[in-house]
RNA sequence: GCACCCGUAGCUCAGCUGGAUAGAGCGUUGCCCUCCGAAGGCAAAGGCCACAGGUUCGAAUCCUGUCGGGUGCGCCA
C-alpha cells in the first residue's frame, strides 16, 4: 500500500467548497433584520464562465446583502478574508458587483483525479437520489406492430434517464405499459384471424381497409393454424376473438421485446392495461376499486362537459359521463372515466394504473411521452396529485419528432400502410450506440435531424465517433507507453499514487476541470431529468482531450508521452486515464460502447 | 378559441436550473498539414438571444403581453 500523497481525495468540488463557503457564512454569525438567520438557499459555488475569473466563484455576498444590510463588497471581503485562511484555496479575490472568486491550489484538481483512479466509473455517482423509488414508464408502443422509428427516440430517452437516475441513486424501475385492453387489439385479433385462413389455404386477396396490413401477422396465423388447424373457423367470433387476442398480444409483445433488445432497452416490468379490467366473479377489477376510492373523496361526479371553445364539432351532443375532478388539481377541465355507454374510458384505466404505482411504493412516476400527448401533463399530474394526495410526483417529459436524412436529403418513408421504416431497419444500419447517441444529442422536447449517412462517418463531424474516438485515443496512448517506456506500471492504482505536480499546462489544467465537472453533470441532469446533457458533456471533454493531444503535435514537450521524463508521463497517463473513466461513465449510462479501438 | 412546447450566428443547435465580454458544429474566408501517437490543425468574420414591458445588484434564462412556428383539444387507444 502506498502511502498517499494528498490529503483527501474529493470527489465533488463544488459540494465540497459549497459545503465550506457555507461554513465560512456560518463562522461570519450573519443576523437579518429581525436577528434570524438569513436564507442561503440562493448561494452556489461556480466555475465561471471565464477561466481568467478563477476556478470557483460564488455569489453569496450578492445574494444575501441586502438580507443582512450589508453592502456587497463588504460583505464578499469579509467572507473572502475567512476563506483565504482555506489551504486548499490559493487565491481570493472579490470581482464585479461582488462575486468571490477563488484559485484552487493545484493540489485540489489533482486530488480529484486521484479520486477518479480511484472510483474508476463509480466517480459520479451520486447519493442524491437519496434511494427514492422512481418509476420510468418508457415506449409503451400499442402491441399491434413492430417498433417504428418514431418510437426510438422514446425508447432511448426514457432507458438512459433511468440508467441516469440509478447512477444519481434512485431506486429506479422501469415499466413498459402494455395497451392490450382496447378497440385496436380486437383489430389486431380480426387482422391475425385473416392470416389464420390464409394459413389454412384460403384466398384472403387484400387486407380490407381498417384492418392491420403488415407481414408481421403472418407467422401469427400459421401459429394459430399449426395449433387449432381449421377449428376455429367453425366457431363464432365471440369463442376465438379472446384464443387470437392472447396470441397475437403475447407474440407482438415478444416482437417489441426483441426490437428493444436490438437498441439495448430493457425494462423491469411489462404491465398489461387488462389485468385493470379482469374481475375475477368475487372482487371488483383494480379500476373499480380506483373508481370507489376516488367516489368515498367526492372526486368524482355524473355530469357534462361544455364543448371545446372555438370550432365545436359537428356531432356534438351533450352526454353525460362518470367525471374526475381534474380541475380541482390543476388542470384545464374535468375528465371523463366512464363513457356515457357505462364502460372505462382509456384515461380509466390510467387512473388505476397511476393507483397500483403508488401503492407499489413508488414516489417519483416519470412519464416518457411522444410529443403528440402533450395534452396529457395537466390531467397526469392532476392525477398524480388527486391519487396521492400530494405524496407523489408526476414527470411528464415528452420527446419531439425525428425527421430522417440521408446524406443530406429528407429521407421520405413510404405511404404505403404497413411499410414504415423499423427500429430494427435503423439499428441494423447504423448500428446501436451511433443511433442511442444521436437521439440525445439534441433536447427530448425539440424536433430532431437523424442523417443515416453522417452517423457513420469516420470524421470530427459526427459526435458519436469524437466521443468513442476520445475514449480510444486514450487507450491507444495507455498501450503505446507501455511499447515506447518498457516495464511502465499503468494500472489505475499505478498511476492513483504518482505525483501530479507536473500537470501545469492550461491545456491540462483546463481537462483536469472538465472532468472535475462530471458529478455536477450528472446531478444537473437527474434533477432536471435532461439525459441529453450527459450527450454533450462527453462531446465536450472528448473535444478538450482531442485539443490537448493536438497540442502535442506541435510541441512535442506537450505529449502524453515523454520518454525522457518518467514522472511526467505518468502524470499525465493518469490524466489519460481519468478521461477515458469518465468517458466510459457516461458512454454506459448512454447505454454506448466505449471501445478501446476504433476500426 | 384554449392549453402545452418552441423562437439564440447564414444552417443545425447548446447555454451549467438568474451571473461577469453570448457558445459549439456545419457552412464561408484565410493560413498550416511531405507524415505523427489513426482518420486533420490554427485563425477570422458572423448576434438588438423574435418584439415590448416588468421583477432585481444582474435576465437568453423568471413574470405579463404581442408576433411567428409546432402539437393537442368530450366517448379513440
Amino acid at each position: 500500500m502506498c502511502k498517499s500523497r494528498y490529503r483527501s481525495a474529493v470527489m465533488n468540488i463544488f459540494t465540497e467548497f459549497s459545503g465550506r463557503v457555507q461554513q465560512a457564512l456560518g463562522r461570519l454569525d450573519l443576523k437579518t433584520q429581525d436577528g434570524g438567520a438569513p436564507d442561503l438557499s440562493r448561494v452556489t459555488v461556480e466555475s465561471p464562465r471565464d477561466p481568467a475569473h478563477g476556478d470557483l466563484a460564488t455569489n453569496a455576498a450578492m445574494v444575501l446583502s441586502k438580507q443582512v444590510g450589508m453592502k456587497p463588497r463588504d460583505l464578499a471581503e469579509k467572507l473572502a478574508e475567512l476563506l483565504r485562511a482555506d489551504p486548499d484555496i490559493q487565491e481570493v479575490d472579490v470581482a464585479g458587483p461582488g462575486f468571490i472568486n477563488f484559485r484552487l491550489a493545484h493540489s485540489m484538481w489533482q486530488s480529484v483525479l486521484k479520486s477518479i483512479l480511484e472510483k474508476g466509473v463509480d466517480f459520479g455517482r451520486s447519493t442524491l437520489g437519496g434511494g427514492k423509488k422512481t418509476n420510468v414508464e418508457y415506449v409503451s408502443a400499442n402491441p399491434t406492430g413492430p417498433m417504428h422509428v418514431g418510437h426510438t427516440r422514446g425508447a432511448v430517452v426514457g432507458d438512459v434517464l433511468a440508467n441516469l437516475l440509478d447512477y444519481a441513486g434512485f431506486d429506479v424501475t422501469r415499466e413498459y405499459y402494455i395497451n392490450d385492453a382496447g378497440s385496436q387489439i380486437e383489430t389486431l385479433a380480426r387482422s391475425a384471424f385473416l392470416r389464420y385462413r390464409e394459413a389454412l389455404g384460403e384466398d384472403i386477396g387484400e387486407i380490407p381497409a381498417g384492418f392491420y396490413p403488415g407481414d408481421y401477422l403472418k407467422p401469427v396465423g400459421e401459429k394459430l393454424a399449426a395449433e387449432y388447424k381449421d377449428g376455429l373457423k367453425q366457431k363464432p367470433e365471440e369463442e376465438w376473438l379472446p384464443i387470437v387476442k392472447d396470441l397475437a398480444v403475447s407474440m407482438m409483445m415478444d416482437m417489441i421485446r426483441e426490437d428493444l433488445a436490438c437498441l439495448n432497452v430493457h425494462h423491469d416490468v411489462f404491465f398489461s392495461e387488462r389485468t385493470l379490467h379482469s374481475r375475477d366473479g368475487v372482487n371488483g377489477s383494480k379500476i373499480d376499486e380506483m373508481l370507489d376510492s376516488l367516489r368515498e373523496r367526492d372526486l368524482v361526479y355524473q355530469g357534462t362537459l361544455p364543448p371545446p371553445k372555438g370550432e365545436v364539432p359537428e356531432d356534438w351532443e351533450d352526454r353525460e359521463q362518470t367525471l374526475f375532478r381534474a380541475s380541482d388539481y390543476g388542470d384545464d377541465t374535468d375528465r371523463a372515466l366512464k363513457k356515457s355507454d357505462g364502460t372505462y374510458t382509456y384515461f380509466a384505466a390510467d387512473v388505476a394504473y397511476f393507483r397500483d404505482k403508488f401503492q407499489r411504493g413508488f414516489e417519483d412516476m416519470i412519464y416518457v411521452l411522444g410529443a403528440d400527448h402533450s395534452g396529457y401533463a395537466k390531467r397526469l399530474q392532476a392525477v398524480g396529485k388527486a391519487v396521492s394526495d400530494g405524496k407523489a410526483d408526476v414527470v411528464v417529459r415528452f420527446c419531439q419528432l425525428v425527421k430522417l436524412f440521408k446524406g443530406g436529403e429528407p429521407f421520405k418513408m413510404s405511404k404505403r400502410s404497413g411499410d414504415f421504416v423499423t427500429l430494427r431497419d435503423v439499428v441494423e444500419e447504423v448500428g446501436r450506440g451511433p443511433v442511442r447517441f444521436m437521439m440525445l444529442y439534441r433536447k427530448n422536447d425539440a424536433p430532431l435531424d437523424f442523417d443515416f449517412q453522417k452517423v457513420t462517418e469516420q470524421s470530427k463531424d459526427n459526435p458519436v465517433f469524437y466521443v468513442q474516438y476520445g475514449h480510444a485515443r486514450c487507450c491507444s496512448v495507455l498501450r503505446q507507453s507501455k511499447e515506447d517506456i518498457p516495464g511502465l506500471q499503468v494500472t489505475e492504482s499505478d498511476l492513483a499514487g504518482v505525483d501530479f505536480s507536473d500537470l501545469t499546462d492550461s491545456g491540462e489544467l483546463e481537462l483536469l476541470a472538465k472532468l472535475a465537472l462530471w458529478p455536477k453533470i450528472v446531478e444537473a441532469s437527474a434533477e432536471t431529468h435532461e439525459p441529453h446533457r450527459i450527450a454533450f458533456y462527453l462531446y465536450d471533454l472528448a473535444s478538450s482531450l482531442h485539443a490537448q493531444w493536438n497540442k502535442g503535435k506541435d510541441l512535442p514537450q506537450l505529449r502524453f508521452i515523454n520518454a525522457d521524463n518518467t514522472k511526467l508521463t505518468l502524470a499525465r497517463l493518469a490524466m489519460v486515464r481519468a478521461v477515458s473513466l469518465v468517458i466510459e461513465s457516461g458512454l454506459s449510462i448512454l447505454g454506448v460502447d466505449a471501445p478501446q479501438e476504433m476500426r
